[in-house]
DNA sequence: AATGAATGAGGATTCATTCAT
DNA sequence: GATGAATGAATCCTCATTCAT
């Protein structure tokens, strides 16, 4: 007897397996049917709802980019005044619902399926530009001309942390990975006057 | 026809046709024989001369990393005061022969490959070592207790200039690339007296 | 079409087709594909069921010999006396159902199997042992202190009769491997008063 | 600078590390490579000699039973009576050249080779031949008409007791198989006034 | 909807055999 | 004669995908 709505909680079951699973094994070489064994059910239901592997990996890099979206903009919520907003979605990207080990695991092996994966490959590019987009408007109030550069500069620094973050031997540490960038956004403001 | 010497040149052939063909599938999903294929080999030649699939992609990133760091104190060679031995080790970085599209590709799969193998974590881990003891060398003269800080900002900025080359539509532009880490030198330079 | 119940049918099939295969060929070098495609199924599933190509063989052995065992135990069941019940077990030993060209090659192939594989050399150990002892305990009774040694004797007898049917051009005959043996019973419990 | 006489102590080298070889391994998969490399050579030099691995398994096969042979003619030579030249056959057959681990299990392994192959087939078969009329006619002398059967018995079991010390955990103890089959022949021998 | 049995293509690896030197 | 480089066929095993139930 299937239950009303079960689809949107199965899909988001194996959406949160596949980060799991692809996270622990550090690698997209993993089955369908480890995906579908840990979200609790059959792999033949992940085909069911998702059509393809492929598709279920796009899901899952849907689910990590849009929660990634979400820390941000809660952050930058409670951020008014230009300054702390571009701190706040530096903030945001190293929040611990996105800055942990399977997470950011699964997320490198997404940047390498963006190398093959057209679809995969317009994803990360939208939230790239959204992300630089968002970094230039703040900066613009704060660097001026730079703004532009800092932007580029800044957005490399975190794609920078986050993919070593993903060699580290201990748990991701967001604090670590905040006061780099945190300092670099330091010197920016100190030299502008 | 096995002539003398023909080892070290099946090998190095198939370390280029590893490096080609993983770059342009930009994945790690491929065979051994599309690689010995391109490298004008038998299947099992490949195998004879690295044992195994896994062997092959790890002398690949090998040959990688030695060509990086070969490209780094090539750059160094010609510099002498702190803050030029700096921009070399950054503009070694981006030295054409590494800053390439293929070559890019392979390294973030290599990267990728690092997280599941040993022997490359290892390889990786020495080689960021490497780098952060050499820009802490000359930055230690440039920023002092500052030192520490901005080499692993230096360090995050560039790998994240790379992986980002990696997504790129054109072919990398090393001089982009350059300016945004130089930048970020001539902003950190400029606060220090 | 997956029927329920069809396990165990599988499993079987696979089975009797890897003594068939194996029997057929004279020798264990024969394919998974081979078994599965005479047992009416594809590599895959054989694999499914068992893992893998050694536990294909293991689990045909263990017919083999459960077999054996099933012979001997109904050829005692209508035994009553010593005497009759130790002809019985070597009736047991060349019953038409194990006595057949197929199986005494597979068997020996298995046996083969023994001297490299640690669990089909536990298997075979237990079944001689078993025979041994069944052997002994009718023995006892016939010829009191010889009884370890006649033991001995029988068993290598049915071991050797079993192995030259292997090798015999005609289909083996039941008859004329009992009466090998049961000529060297005779002898010995002639002696004895 | 090939050595006059090369070819026969490369063959015989051959031979015999393809017995070691098969007798370690427990099975005739082993390569040809290993063979060579334990008899000194290439893998193409075996070839050039030998033609192909079934011609080296035959060969060995032939080294075999030619060692068994000489064994048993060596024990024969210093028996007169029919009795003590029938114990010489037996004795024979376990000298030490011939029943020592390796030598059993590459004999096993031939035994299924000739299953398969039908030049070892006939090889085995000849020399079954012979060790029968052997047996037979020092018997006839003894057990008058029961020669035959009592033949095919002794030979049956000898056979078996090979096969058994196959899989024997402890090196062969050739005076405890000695003493199976000689015990065997006491009790025809004092059945038979 | 849900299962998991079933398929079959694909790939790493091994190895007998060949052959240029 | 002797080497071992080189080939390519063969085989085990995995796994995405399908489909009867």
């Amino acid at each position: 007897m299937p239950k009303l709505g079960a689809e949107p909680i199965r899909r988001a079951a194996l959406v949160k397996a596949t980060i799991e699973t692809v996270g622990e094994a550090g690698s997209l070489e993993v089955t369908v049917a480890q995906i579908a064994r840990r979200a609790g059910m059959s792999s033949g239901l992940a085909h069911h709802y998702f059509g393809s592997k492929e598709q279920i990996f796009l899901a899952a890099m849907r689910a990590i980019l849009t929660l990634y979206g979400a820390e941000v903009r809660g952050a930058l919520a409670t951020a008014s005044d230009p300054e702390s907003r571009l701190r706040a979605i530096v903030a945001g990207s190293f929040a611990p619902g996105s800055f942990r080990r399977e997470t950011i695991s699964a997320w490198l092996n997404f940047y390498v399926l963006a190398q093959t994966n057209a679809q995969a490959h317009r994803l990360l590019r939208v939230y790239q530009r959204r992300l630089r987009s968002n970094l230039r408007h703040e900066l613009r109030q704060l660097v001026g001309d730079r703004a532009g550069a800092v932007a580029r500069g800044l957005g490399a620094m975190i794609d920078g942390v986050y993919i070593r973050a993903a060699l580290a031997e201990d748990a991701p540490d967001p604090q670590y990975a905040l006061d780099i960038v945190m300092e670099y956004i330091d010197r920016e403001l100190e030299v502008t006057p």
